[in-house]
RNA sequence: GCGCUCGUAGCUCAGCUGGAUAGAGUGUUUGGCUACGAACCAAAAGGUCAGGGGUUCGAAUCCCUUCGAGCGCACCA
């Protein structure tokens, strides 16, 4: 990595001088004046008592007079008040391109040596997917494929919600409404849930009964076991049709109901260690932490009426993943709102030392509307997934005649990097605005505007031979390209470290910009120069693999035209 | 009430393990197809980084505080 690189020759420096402590190099944000820049000498300064110029100057010095200087280096200066300024040399970075086109991975440092359990999607079998399942589906994705792609073992699970309060609510429709067994179906399902969802809010009594058709289930009633079946044959088909066509994949299709026959063992593991009470006739777990700055309320484990919620399978969950799989680690991708609950979870599973795994919630914002209330269609309900898709394609179509003619694999593969583009540019653990036609643009920093530059791309480079690369940048275009594409490993250990696609999301984005930006300036097929010709034929080539590359981690695939 | 996540350009958002002149997209204004795809490129304008205080050589970034927003606070998931 290019930063490590230098960091290590600072090192040696610093070693030399006798000096030690700050050694990190960082992209520099001054471009006009450098590629990267070392900060330490202010640090150095304090803990050495000197003046940061004469440290700076230094060390400068002492970097101009190594014999490999040029190796690295093309000038390396001290700006006052205390800035290093570093230009690499164009040798140093055609190595390290010759090193990413040859080797794997683009020579990105692989590690092999832990288990990555991924927890996302997470659907209700009660009800149709609908807009806000998409981000905990597709981060989730992506984050997987990270970390893949560091060369980690990954196991996805998609942890249905089908075995708690929803479906009493399911099945007590499906008895006050008397259908036949054979006649659920996804449309009933979508109707059904809501309506006694609403009900149960108001009605205490139906909410009782709800509550014990859901225990009864879980005692293992066999007529409601039937239903039960039935409603997760006919919700589980919808949700794997709509994961397929976002190329969301799950090694287990495990649920809350796998869970129940490990909930006898880990309420013994957790009794062993005396840590039940008993609490207004529930069985819980007290987490409070003398350092909390918050009253933590218990872990409820048995419900009084003896039903369990999704805390007792979330812990069963655990409990059956460290017995079947042994990771390292468990990720959960869900909604924001859901941070407690896990902690609850999560304190209670490292107090009856369930797990050693290193257990990580990755919460995100809720999806809202433009008025900053969780989205809506116009009757109310959040909008379907299905209804998604079909409108962002029906949007992409209108946007050029030429769009109607493709053919459908192509439309649906730009449908999904227009959303999933949109979605992962989003970061932080905040909501964020969902705006259809936001969501449906096709200019600017959106999904097609990096497969139109692909596209574009490849047509240069294609059915030309690839050669190798000599020690010359041509032009300052041709310099800003090569150097995005040495920091590429950068940005993926950024995202990986973090688990946030949007690390490589930027990072594609700007490269496709700067890409954009050298082949407006520059005209490939008619160059004369032959050697500069190839030379700029590998570039672009090795930009277009590496697009590819990170837009299959994004789960964005590229048509054959657009 | 307590806690969590936040408040950055007209709008939507990056930047938050402290560095030099706070960045994109969009919108507005303008220039560029007799060269490989103009779904593109080039340029202009647009900011008290919510307010105040503190730490530091240096703060959008760290700490405190005020105001404002969303969410969460045991038998829903």
């Amino acid at each position: 990595m290019i930063t490590k690189i230098l960091e290590n020759i600072m090192k040696e420096e610093l070693n030399k001088l006798n000096y030690n402590g700050y050694t990190k190099v960082i992209k520099s944000n001054r471009p006009d004046l450098c590629d990267y820049q070392f900060d330490g000498v202010f640090k150095l300064a304090s803990i050495y008592k000197k003046s940061p110029i004469e440290i700076g100057e230094e060390i400068v010095s002492s970097l101009n007079e190594r014999g490999d200087f040029s190796c690295y280096f093309k000038e390396v200066n001290f700006v006052k008040p205390g800035f290093i300024n570093i230009t690499i040399s164009d040798s140093l970075i055609n190595e390290l391109l010759i090193k990413m086109n040859e080797k794997e991975k683009f020579n990105i440092e692989q590690k092999n040596d832990e288990v990555f359990f991924l927890d996302y999607g997470g659907p209700n079998i009660a009800k149709p997917l609908h807009v806000g399942h998409l981000r905990s589906a597709i981060v989730g994705e992506s984050v997987k494929r990270i970390i893949e792609f560091k060369g980690y073992k990954t196991i996805s699970d998609v942890h249905l919600g089908d075995y708690g309060l929803q479906i009493g609510q399911v099945i007590y429709a499906i008895k006050k409404d008397n259908i036949n067994i054979d006649d659920i179906t996804i449309d009933y399902l979508e109707k059904a849930y809501p309506t006694i969802s609403a009900l149960c809010k108001e009605n205490k009594e139906v909410k009782s009964i709800c509550e014990d058709i859901t225990k009864e289930l879980q005692d293992g009633n066999l007529e409601y076991h039937k239903y039960f079946l039935k409603i997760k044959e006919v919700s589980g088909n919808d949700i794997k049709r709509i994961y397929k066509y976002l190329d969301v994949n799950f090694d287990l299709w495990y649920g809350e109901s796998d869970s129940y026959n490990y909930i006898e063992e880990a309420k013994n593991i957790i009794d062993s260690k005396k840590l039940f009470k008993i609490s207004e006739g529930a069985l819980v777990v007290d987490v409070k932490e003398d350092t909390d700055k918050k009253e933590i309320p218990p872990l409820i484990f048995r419900k009084s009426n003896g039903g369990y919620l999704y805390g007792t399978t979330d812990i069963a969950t655990i409990l059956q993943r460290e017995k079947e799989y042994k990771p390292d680690h468990i990720l959960y991708f869900t909604d924001l709102r859901q941070d407690m609950h896990f902690n609850q979870v999560f304190r209670t599973v490292k107090k009856a030392s369930i797990t050693d795994a290193n257990l990580e919630f990755l919460g995100f914002g809720t999806v809202n509307g433009k008025d900053g209330k969780p989205y809506k269609t116009r009757s109310g309900e959040a909008p379907k997934l299905d209804n998604l898709f079909k409108e962002v394609k029906d949007l992409f179509i209108s946007k050029k005649p030429e769009n109607e003619g493709m053919s459908l694999k192509d439309q649906d593969k730009i449908v999904n990097a227009i959303i999933k583009f949109a979605d992962l540019q989003n970061n932080r653990e905040k909501d964020y605005i969902f705006d259809i036609d936001k969501f449906s643009e096709v200019v600017g920093k959106t999904g097609p505007y990096i497969l139109y530059t692909y596209l574009r791309i490849n047509k240069i480079i294609e059915n030309k031979e690839i050669t190798t690369l000599n020690n010359i940048v041509y032009n300052d275009y041709d310099r800003n390209l090569r150097i995005k594409l040495i920091e590429l490993e950068l940005a993926f250990n950024n995202a990986f470290e973090c688990r946030m696609p949007s690390y490589i999301a930027d990072y594609i984005y700007d490269l496709c910009v700067i890409v954009n930006s050298f082949y407006q300036n520059n005209h490939i097929n008619s160059e004369q120069d032959l050697e500069k010709k190839n030379n700029w034929i590998y570039i672009l080539n090795l930009t277009n693999k590496i697009i590819k590359e990170m837009l299959n981690i994004l789960v964005i695939d590229i048509p054959s035209v657009m």
